[in-house]
DNA sequence: CGGATAATCGGAGGCGCCTCCGTTTAAACT
DNA sequence: AGTTTAAACGGAGGCGCCTCCGATTATCCG
């Protein structure tokens, strides 16, 4: 059963052929791009031809629809969780903090009214950022800890819970004022967070 | 506003040209029949063919395939209904309950693991069984009633908690043993049911 | 019973989905 | 560099979705 693995693996998914991977990349950054505009529903042809390359290379790629939208989501969400250290680099703890759950709030903001596809998989794959160790958990969970320790905020916060407050949104009524809401509802968390001085 | 409403109405649904009437009927007993045996994601053009009319016409009658998987839907559901009083009339009052409820366990199975289309009307629509006056509730209920009235079973029971209880069928992890497990529930429902001598 | 007319039909057409398989090409080996 | 081979490509093809509009026909009215 051990067969002897090809020398020198590097990480597993290096295993594709050049241009496999590029086509793949390629055909990412295309849906993402597509999905954002005009919605999960939007043609994977186009995409294909958006990328470069022909249908069958797409559906090899991603089997199902299902498929390349859980890899857009999650690569966004990727980048979201990696946004958090660079914020932290770049700003006060407390401004970190604020200008992340903005962000976090912006990602979600177009996700809503998507069609099947993405809520199944919210709910099916809430993983991804409600449970134990998931990366935005961690990300908002770090950059906690650091205003926290630096006396930012206050220590007494899960960041469950803060987490918890943030998705609210989710499902917040679909209307005009939205962003001002989301904005005043972040407004409000930091107020509460920031220590009394 | 009042517009002059067409003399002899009798049913504003009659209100149909004698040829789309039928054409309509026939598509919903075609479906009825396609659904049940290949899903609801059968093709909408096959039902069309067999039904004997253009795909046009089933588009022109049914917007959408949600909307003819609901009229289906909601016919088998008054199907049970009227089952009720059918059965009340040929067997004694607690057989007469036992019978139904095997038929609504049955065609709860047959609901199961249906897509989305019905996933989202079971639960957008619910009010077809598990609401207030809902059509399978006051089937139940009336059922209940009778067999109370005759002294078959116990008065102490609410409709509500025994649709509750049935209706946990639908979440039953899918086995062999499946049609088993629901008939012992039903089994076991009755004999809590009757009343001791 | 025609004739008028508005409701209804039906299928062609354009598009997207997904599969299948002959062709191309990166990469491993000599 | 040349050969081999398995990975990857890509688009034709078959099917279903849904729309649109000219042809059909039930129904109304004189």
């Amino acid at each position: 059963m051990a067969s002897a693995e090809p020398k020198t693996t590097p990480l597993a998914s290096t295993r594709l052929r050049a241009d496999a991977r590029r086509n793949r990349e390629k055909l990412v950054e295309v849906a993402a791009a597509a999905f954002a505009e005009k919605g999960v529903e939007t043609s994977l042809e186009d995409i294909a031809r958006q990328a470069g390359v022909g249908i069958g290379t797409l559906y090899r790629h991603f089997p199902s629809r299902e498929h390349l939208v859980e890899v857009v989501y999650r690569r966004e969400l990727e980048g979201l969780a990696s946004a958090a250290t660079e914020l932290a680099r770049q700003h006060s703890p407390d401004m970190a903090l604020e200008e992340w759950m903005r962000r976090f709030v912006g990602y979600i903001a177009t996700k809503r009214g998507m069609a099947n596809s993405l809520r199944i998989l919210m709910t099916s794959n809430s993983s991804l950022f409600s449970e134990g160790s998931g990366l935005i958990r961690g990300a908002l969970e770090s950059l906690l800890k650091t205003a926290a320790d630096e006396g930012c905020i206050r220590r007494d916060i899960e960041t469950t819970d803060l987490l918890h407050a943030l998705s609210s949104i989710y499902s917040m009524p679909e209307s005009p004022e939205w962003r001002e809401r989301s904005h005043r509802l972040i407004g409000l968390l930091m107020d509460g967070l920031r220590t009394r001085r």
